[in-house]
RNA sequence: GGCCCCAUGGUCUAGUGGUUAGGACUCCGCUCUUUCAAGGCGGCGGCACGGGUUCGAUUCCCGUUGGGGCUACCA
């Protein structure tokens, strides 16, 4: 009937971090593959924590991701506003007929009275849940208590009989124990409404069909379901998602390192890459394919297809999805993500014309084969950028320190810087030819040329990339080369502050 | 502690009442010989344990163990 409404709902309190994302991409994917809507709503009910900046992050984050939102507080809607903040009267209407209707009542408990007599139930050994002082209290006691200017908070009056039953669609039915539940607090003593309320009210306001978020909210709907009860709303489905733990198996949380979203952009990851490997923690189409496009994403996405079990995080697994993805890139759209990049490292002009922009282009088609992170663009491609690079350790050992090899730099310098035609078969001709006349295999100038003219003892096809250098800058680099190892400058650099 | 969730190699996972339990990452080996951080080929490694149910359980049930989440005037 009805059309599929999701929503992602962060409290803006910090970074999109990856777990946000994860839940924000599956409710978003749902919406999509069921032509529905999606819904940003912001939850800044913790009035301490909540700053704007991090409402500007989340932002970040979502469009970075390619997840785009129907209604929100950026673009309005029918059901809005989209910031709890800005919809207290909203709340303070519905905790009214929760407190008319008796399900509610003032509680003037201090914070300090309810830790310590929290103390003492955990100290009997008792489950340190709220102990209804409040809950019977007369009306004149109220009166009393708020003619001496007594704060209070309001709090919900449980239904401790029986059990509530969650229908969850992805681990079918839970069932918890009311008894075990205490009176929890939905206004706080500011007039804020606590998460509980506000998420319970706005998920039936904003017509959400589908609640899906992470599962550490799954002993929450215990709360919820009881609240939409009382106030006469009615429940929408639920779909409980695993969490994404760290590489120890908890929850992923920040003393596990990287866990904003943007920080794998620094990192010289690709937003589909990470949108890929994140739909793939906790979810799978059924069939072995790894490599989804959005649209194969958003085809086969179906919370039948996600798992009950949590999932680590594997850098490395996500590393391996995005050289895959850097493989089979546009060399231009690689380009003007490292361009700034490059830029930043001084390694380019700030206007590279269209010749350059071209030819960098063309360094980019040579390495993306290799390449896992954006960042090895800028760090083993270092080369095709400046003649200020190290020899690393097995350049060093394996080549530049041999004995023989500063001559035969000289001669292939002297070879290449007479080639009237600086391309690939010229190159090619001129370095295997030099090899016959010295009666030697041609890997013994291919390797040695390498290390001279990039560090390093691995990289694209030799032939292909001199080609990408200046004729003039490969011949100063062999010369350089042959008159560094003549000093005895390229000796392996020894244990500890090995360039590789 | 209480409640809840979860359990296929180290990691992400497919799958089934009878399969040589499949794929991917990682690791290792071989190969390509112009290197590997690329490509190709191959290998190591898994159904947590104990009871049931059953002719037969990795699969269904119970328990154990292990892991995780929740237990706030945070969300």
């Amino acid at each position: 009937m009805s059309e599929v409404r999701t929503r992602f709902a962060p409290s803006p309190t910090g970074n999109l971090h990856v777990g946000g994302a994860h839940t924000a991409l599956f409710a978003w994917l749902f919406a999509r593959h069921e032509g529905g809507r999606f819904v940003l709503r912001i939850e800044d009910t913790d009035e301490v924590r909540s700053t704007a900046e991090s409402l500007a992050a989340i932002y970040d984050g979502l469009h970075w991701l390619g997840i785009d939102w129907d209604e929100g507080p950026d673009v309005g809607g029918p059901h809005g506003p989209y910031i709890q903040s800005e919809r207290l009267d909203i709340y303070e209407e519905h905790i009214a007929r929760l407190i008319e209707s008796g399900r509610a009542y003032r509680c003037y408990c201090t914070p300090e009275e309810l830790e310590e007599r929290r103390e003492i139930m955990r100290a009997r050994g008792l489950p340190p849940r709220y102990d209804g002082k409040c809950r019977a209290l007369t009306a004149d006691e109220t009166r009393r208590l708020d003619a001496q200017g007594r704060e209070f908070c309001v709090r919900f009056r449980v239904d401790d009989q029986g059990v509530t039953i969650v229908e969850d669609l992805v681990r079918g039915e839970v069932a918890f124990e009311n008894a075990l539940m205490g009176d929890f607090v939905i206004q706080k003593t500011s007039g804020y409404p606590t998460y509980h309320l506000a998420v319970v009210v706005d998920d039936y306001l904003m017509e959400i069909t589908h609640v899906i978020r992470a599962e550490e909210h799954l002993p929450n709907t215990q709360a919820h379901l009881q609240l939409m009860e009382a106030l006469g709303l009615a429940p929408p489905q639920f779909a409980h998602l695993p969490l994404i733990l760290g590489t120890d198996r908890t929850k992923l949380s920040k003393r596990h390192g990287a866990i904003n979203l943007m920080d794998y952009r620094e990192q010289g990851f690709l937003p589909e890459a990470m949108r890929n490997f994140l739909a793939l923690i906790g979810w799978s189409p059924g069939t072995d394919e790894e490599i989804l496009s959005l649209d194969e994403l958003i085809e086969k996405f179906t919370l039948e297809g996600v798992s009950r079990s949590p999932g680590v995080f594997d850098l490395e697994k996500a590393t391996w999805l995005n050289g895959e993805y850097l493989k089979r890139a546009d060399a231009e759209y690689i380009a003007d993500l490292i361009e700034p990049e490059l830029r930043a490292e001084g390694l380019i002009e700030e206007d590279l014309g269209p010749e350059r922009r071209a030819w960098l282009v063309a360094v980019v088609e040579l390495m993306k084969e290799r390449t896992r992170l954006l960042t090895d663009f800028v760090v083993w491609g270092r080369y095709f950028f400046t003649d200020d690079y190290l020899y690393d350790n097995r350049a060093r050992s394996k080549w530049l320190s041999r004995e023989e090899v500063p001559e035969r730099l000289e001669l292939l310098a002297d070879r290449l810087e007479g080639l009237e035609s600086w391309d690939v078969d010229s190159i090619e001709g001129a370095i295997r030819g030099l090899a016959a006349e010295l009666d030697v295999g041609a890997a013994k100038l291919i390797h040695p040329c390498r290390a001279a003219v990039t560090g390093q003892t691995v990289g694209p096809s030799l032939f292909d990339l001199l080609a990408l250098v200046p004729q003039k800058d490969v011949v100063a680099r062999l010369r350089r080369t042959a008159e560094l190892g003549r000093a005895g400058e390229l000796e392996p650099l020894p244990e500890g502050d090995a360039a590789d």
